[in-house]
DNA sequence: GTCTATAGGCAGATAGAC
DNA sequence: GTCTATCTGCCTATAGAC
C-alpha cells in the first residue's frame, strides 16, 4: 500500500508537507483544504510553505507525482510476488481498501470528482494515474485470460476500466457509510464475476 | 432523466437558483463555487439569495431534496413501462448516462467526495439518496431472480451496492476522459455480468 | 424581492529580515 | 529555511433602503 505517513521527525520538511497535503486531499478534496491547514498541523508559517512549494498547484502535481509513484511501486511488489493473476487482482483491491481502511479516498479518484477546477499540470497527471493502472490491470487480465485462472468477455482494456470504476466507486459511495464492509462486499462481488474457477465467494461483514 | 433545466425565464428565481446551482456543484463541487457565482450567471446579487437561501447549507440541502425526488420520480417512470427486470437495469444505467452527457456528475456522487466537509443536514440527504437507490435496485435484482431474467450470486442488497458503485465510478472516472463511450463500456461489462439470457454483448464504441 | 453597501474573515501569494 | 508583516481579492453573510 502507497504510504509512509505521520510527519514522522525523521523526515524533511518537504516529505512532511506532502504527508499532510495528501491527507487532506484525501479527506477533504483539494479545493478543502488550504496552505493554513498544513501550516498548523506542522507548527510552520505560511510562507515556509510557499518556500517549498510556491503555488498550490505545484504542490498538487508534487502530490500526484509521488502517489502515483507509490502505487505503480506497489503494483511492481505485486507482480514480483509468485502469485496467480486471479490473487494479483484480489491484491489489486486490497491496495484500495487500506487507502479506504485509512479513512482516505484515493487521490486520483478525489481529483477526478474536482477535475474541471484543477489547473491543467494536475489534469494531466490525474489521468496518466488511471492510464498506468488500466495498463497494468489489462496485463493480468490477459495472462489470467491465457492461463484460464481469469474469465471474462469482451476486450480486456473495457474489463479493466470496470475494475477500476467499481473500486472508485466503491471507495466513493463508501465513505459516507464509513463502512469499509460495504467496500469489501462490492469488491468482492466484482472478483466472483471474474473468478473462472467459480464460486469462491468469501463474506466477512 | 431527472432534469428540468435552463434557468428558463418562466420558473420562479428559486428555481431558476436552483438549476444554476445544481450544474455548479455537479461540474465543480460543492466547495468549488460561490454565490457570486450563481449571481453572475443569474444577473441578480449575491443579497437576493440569501434572500432565497439564507445559508449555503441550505442551499444544498434543497439542492439535494429536489434531485432525490427527480431521481425518485425518474425510477417510478421506469416501473410504469411495462418491460423486463434486465431492461430496467439497463434503464437505470441509461439515467446517469444522461447525466454524464451532460457533462456533469451524479449530484450525490459529487457530494460523497466532499462528505467530510459537509454540514450534517446535507449528509443526511445524500446517504439518503443512496438509500433509496439500493433499495429500488434491490427489489428489482430480486423479481428478476424470480423470473429468471437476472442472474447473480449473493445478496441482492450487495449486488445492488455494486451497480450503483460500478455507475457512479465509471462516470467519476470517464469525466477526466470527456469520454461517454468510456462509461458506455463499463456499464455494458457490468450488465452483462447480470445478464442470464446469456451473451447479449452490444458494443458500440 | 431586489438592490447598495459593508462587515469580518480567510484565501493564495509576496517582500524582506534573520 | 523560517519568520513577521502585509497585499489583494474573494468568501459567506447581514443591514437597511426601495
Amino acid at each position: 500500500m502507497p504510504r509512509s505517513e505521520g510527519s514522522s521527525p525523521g523526515r524533511d520538511t518537504a516529505s512532511r508537507i506532502l504527508d499532510v497535503a495528501e491527507r487532506l486531499v484525501q479527506t477533504r478534496g483539494f479545493n478543502g483544504f488550504s496552505y493554513a491547514d498544513i501550516a498548523e498541523r506542522l507548527h510552520i508559517t505560511k510562507a515556509a510553505l510557499h518556500h517549498h512549494f510556491p503555488t498550490k498547484a505545484k504542490l498538487g502535481e508534487a502530490l500526484i507525482a509521488r502517489y502515483a509513484s507509490r502505487f505503480m511501486a506497489a503494483l511492481a511488489s505485486v507482480d514480483a510476488r509468485e502469485i496467480g493473476d486471479r490473487e494479483k487482482l484480489e491484491a489489486y483491491a486490497h491496495l484500495y481498501a487500506d487507502v479506504l481502511r485509512a479513512k482516505r479516498m484515493c487521490l486520483c479518484g478525489m481529483l477526478a470528482a474536482e477535475y474541471s477546477t484543477l489547473p491543467e499540470g494536475m489534469r494531466r497527471a490525474v489521468r496518466l494515474f488511471f492510464d498506468e493502472n488500466e495498463r497494468w490491470l489489462e496485463r493480468v487480465l490477459e495472462e489470467g485470460r491465457s492461463d484460464g485462472t481469469v474469465s471474462f468477455g469482451g476486450p480486456a482494456r473495457d474489463v479493466a476500466r470496470m475494475i477500476i470504476s467499481s473500486l472508485e466507486g466503491a471507495m466513493l459511495v463508501s465513505r459516507p457509510y464509513g463502512d469499509v464492509d460495504r467496500f469489501e462486499a462490492t469488491a468482492g462481488e466484482l472478483l466472483t464475476t471474474l473468478s473462472a474457477t467459480g464460486r469462491t465467494r468469501r463474506r466477512g461483514g
